[in-house]
DNA sequence: CAATTTTTGGCAATCGCTTGCCACCGTGTT
DNA sequence: AACACGGTGGCAAGCGATTGCCAAAAATTG
């Protein structure tokens, strides 16, 4: 039941609650969005006639005159990719609560695609996360240094980032495949560009080192489960009686390339994937992997951009928050031939 | 390499490319958007200027003096569900080609949430996706009447639509389970207020009917995977030896605790899932399931709604767009007992 | 009760771009 | 030679809000 008095056909603006509350229209602006700063009788009479005549102020016309869009963006390397899903949710949950708006933008895994992006946005957002984003610490220091932004799985010096811990864990599931007995381990790696790749890849040789094992890598390879086809087979060559995979995605396509050729796991391999995205707990046998906290990672990204933005909240202003992960055993690993120890 | 050569701060306006190029504001927003009208020669002038200047026209200006916001709004019920996923990529895709921006929106199964959202995006976008609403025929009616929309898994009289054609296969479902010698097949509802899940029921009444099958109706259950306990149990309970159910995520909860209560798939219960979503394919039994095009589901949603901005398009104005869907058949499913007959 | 301070509300400029209307220019027509 | 006309480009009026500045009103003070 919308009544629009004002009925000219178009919604109203400013100046029809204006003129209905016998007001200017400088007054309707701050009775609306700087409540303090009218009587509390005149605030009141707005409020009734904005609310009579439904309106709703332009976003547009008040982004243009203040310079604040109440928008910002995410860019996401895949929105396909359910890794990234919960961190949708997890920023689109914090926006919501704060007022703001989300801009879904997907960068189709490419640098030129983001910076691109970034061009069209910059304008039209207030501030941007950019998740496992593919450019050079240079250019996004140079982003960062014009435009609110905050990175996710990306650490650039200087740049607000929230980290989800994977590699410490990397250690933890080592330590758990070394305790079943295994002694060779393959490290199955993702994409050549991304940082969280080159990240877990470190730990994982460091840690191997550290518990003697030894150690493969093979890739890279695209993080989608049809890579898990050739990663299989690879890891199958490699000689390795345990895989840590890059990621879930991979992880499950292997799964399924090693149900096909009649390897059975854990008994002929083990498979350790990263991430827990949805799936892994139901795929056969189900997936040990390292769980991350993601939509916890989306909801403190847009916290720490939104400290940014609001003098407000100056004070909290943190530059970096590392969320830990921990391993989460399930059926895909266990001692090789399939004897317990 | 950012030469912003009329280097106040603030980024260049449609002022600073008009000065370096001698020519008029008018001039300059003609040559960007509207080629034709100016001649060749003034065009390059203002293109090498703009470009000198990576002169971004704001999208708030446009919009604002326009009316044009460039930008389209998707309304889903649940961002973190799978099914969703997909048309998140298709319309994602679709709208990128065209150079329309998209702004998500989860309107967590609300049909006030619905409500809200569109009063607050009406002004800021240039139309509407709302995928499986559950707002009334008559306010979906009302919406459209005043601003583009279209509709996916939703058909509301006079509202332009894109229907994925689930139930259509449901006969399908259900001759494959007769086939495999089941008499009596449970449907496992999903949310009450869900349009898809009457069409859905409806198919099935039909067409068990039809083939003379003893039905039993269960739910209705959130669609979610956690509710597949619950409807396990209820589904055990109802005496059938097979089920069909509202989506794939119930059904893949149910197999989860079937195998908990080690209740074997499908010797004792045989499982038809709908949607064929991310992991369907992965599942422990793999999930014979009513597949979707969800990603074209998305595409066309915004080929039709694009056609209703777009005078140009006017032509092929299609109002209703129903996708065909088919059977595809995994492990999920069998003869009762475990026999091949 | 006059003087001063604090509140409250209005005026008008401004944000960056679009677009209707008009003027000018160079050709083509009669 | 006078006139008409299509092609170009400029002028200026918006679009719907925000906000600095100022004046009137109200509250406080001595």
């Amino acid at each position: 039941m919308t009544l629009e008095t004002t009925d000219n056909g178009k919604p109203p603006t400013i100046r029809d609650v204006a003129a209905l509350a016998g007001v200017a229209t400088s007054t309707v602006s701050r009775a609306l969005s700087n409540p303090g700063r009218v009587s509390a009788r005149t605030r009141e009479r707005i409020e009734t006639a904005a609310s009579r005549l439904n309106y709703v102020p332009s976003s547009h016309a008040r982004a243009l005159s203040s310079g604040r869009t109440g928008a910002v963006a995410l860019l996401v390397p895949d929105v396909t990719n359910p890794f990234y899903f919960d961190i949708i949710r997890g920023t689109q949950n914090q926006l919501k609560a704060s007022g703001y708006t989300q801009l879904l933008v997907d960068t189709e895994e490419s640098a030129d695609v983001e910076r691109e992006a970034l061009r069209k946005l910059r304008s039209s957002s207030d501030g941007v996360i950019m998740v496992a984003s593919r450019m050079s610490d240079e250019q996004l220091s140079a982003v960062a240094a014009t435009h609110p932004l905050v990175t996710i799985n990306r650490g650039v010096p200087g740049v607000p980032t929230v980290i989800i811990d994977t590699p410490a864990s990397i250690g933890q599931a080592l330590e758990h495949l070394a305790s079943l007995g295994h002694h060779s381990v393959t490290y199955v790696a993702g994409p050549a560009g991304s940082w969280s790749n080159a990240k877990r890849m470190a730990a994982f040789d460091e840690s191997s080192s550290q518990l003697g094992l030894r150690t493969v890598k093979i890739g890279p390879f695209s993080p989608k489960t049809t890579s898990g086809a050739v990663a299989a087979d690879a890891a199958l060559r490699s000689g390795s009686t345990a895989c840590i995979v890059y990621n879930d995605l991979i992880a499950i396509g292997m799964l399924q390339r090693f149900a096909e050729r009649g390897v059975r796991v854990p008994e002929d391999v083990s498979i350790v994937g990263c991430d827990d995205i949805f799936g892994a707990d139901f795929c056969n046998p189900p997936l040990t992997t390292i769980t991350a906290p993601t939509e916890q990672a989306g909801r403190v990204a847009i916290t720490m951009l939104l400290g940014q933005l609001d003098p407000m909240h100056r004070n909290s202003n943190r530059r970096l928050a590392v969320l830990p992960t921990y391993l989460t055993v399930r059926g895909s690993t266990g001692p090789f031939g399939g004897s317990a120890q």
